[in-house]
DNA sequence: TGTGTAAGTAAGTGACTACTTGCATCTCAC
DNA sequence: GTGAGATGCAAGTAGTCACTTACTTACACA
């Protein structure tokens, strides 16, 4: 790693504990071990040098990817989930002061929104493929149900260290559950329909 | 409302879009046409007329209680959900900015996070009742059903403004679609069960 | 050996911050 | 009407912040 990528990264660790305006630059520069005057050197303000971070943050996701064709949407689902989660978890900090800053810093919010439009994109496209392979049994929004399991492991990502009891238990087994949970709110179980027309008619005035 | 209270409503207000390192005592003075000398004769010191601010905000959150008794479960968690969208809908500035301050402010995110503690045991236990009853089909985890449903609604209010496309439409009907859903994801219709003892003996694994 | 580049040191600038002091003014119960 | 308590105004203090200037050091390469 060179300078300006130990500086990058410093940065993003001042960012994650203190947040933009806790971010001074003498805290920057003592974390990269840099004298402060290089940061204005090598990026011209402290502004400038955030927002190099950030995009150099963003450019680091790496989620697991779900196939275009659902096969066996319990293991795949539950995969990306556990993926999704580690994920928001490793940067949870960071995210926290990000979503702080949306009203005085959108453009770095903005930034951050990237990896979770796309992740929600491909889930929705997923979902999608399984209702139309008739593997789910239930009328359905995939709009909505990819976002109550995605924001059910934000939630969780974000707020099981402030308060561990609201959240299930164990931490590592709680992407499979809310997986499970939604799997089956959609009808859809072991990887096959558990279809009676009667449901699905009775929710029909579901569908969007 | 008198001028101590005015003050107060002006710091939080002040908080909810500049954060705590932001709210300077300048600009709390302003937003409450008040001298800032006032604030310093009120409360002695910044940190104090913020602690205060919070403690003022967090006796004001009013949700619709949930009945011990479940009688018309789609209707009851519909209007609790309802309830809990708008709260943190209408508190999201602040909730973002108190989040972000965890790891530098813990006493005043602590304070944050009563509400959404108590939600969640009323949630659980109006879950557990409904079990109880023999009103859900499926068996499942009240805590993980809880966390799922406020995860969902959470998520929604915090990231609707920054991402509406990742959202349910319309905006005012997410919390009853997100309702609907974890209804149907414990085999909750309409008030009544609609349990096949096959279903319910294939996912008796997922129990706690 | 000479030159260019990235880095460091020292010192300082102007703006802003929380907070203080001293004194004038207003309101209102008594 | 008077005294007390709340409020305002003007000025200032010590500290911090982003950022600058002027100069020095270390090293790569030709």
């Amino acid at each position: 790693m060179n300078r300006r990528d130990e500086i990058l990264t410093a940065a993003a660790g001042v960012f994650a504990q203190h947040g933009f305006r806790g971010s001074t630059t003498r805290r920057i520069a003592d974390a990269a071990g840099v004298n402060e005057i290089t940061l204005f050197r090598q990026f011209g303000s402290k502004e400038a040098l955030m927002r190099e971070a950030m995009k150099h943050l963003s450019e680091s996701a790496g989620l697991t990817a779900l196939p275009k064709v659902p096969g066996d949407p319990e293991a795949e689902l539950t995969g990306w989930s556990e993926s999704f989660i580690q994920h928001l978890r490793l940067r949870s900090s960071i995210i926290r002061k990000t979503m702080g800053e949306i009203e005085e810093r959108p453009e770095m919010s903005q930034c951050a929104s990237y990896v979770p439009t796309q992740a929600s994109n491909d889930l929705c496209l997923y979902l999608t493929a399984l209702k139309e392979q008739g593997k789910a049994a239930e009328e359905f929004d995939p709009k909505t149900a990819a976002a109550m399991l995605m924001g059910s492991i934000f939630a969780d990502a974000m707020g099981r260290e402030m308060m561990p009891d609201v959240y299930p238990q164990p931490a590592e087994k709680a992407a499979y559950m809310y997986t499970r949970l939604l799997l089956r709110a959609i009808g859809v179980e072991n990887g096959s329909p558990k279809a009676t027309s009667k449901q699905t008619k009775r929710t029909k005035q579901l569908s969007s």
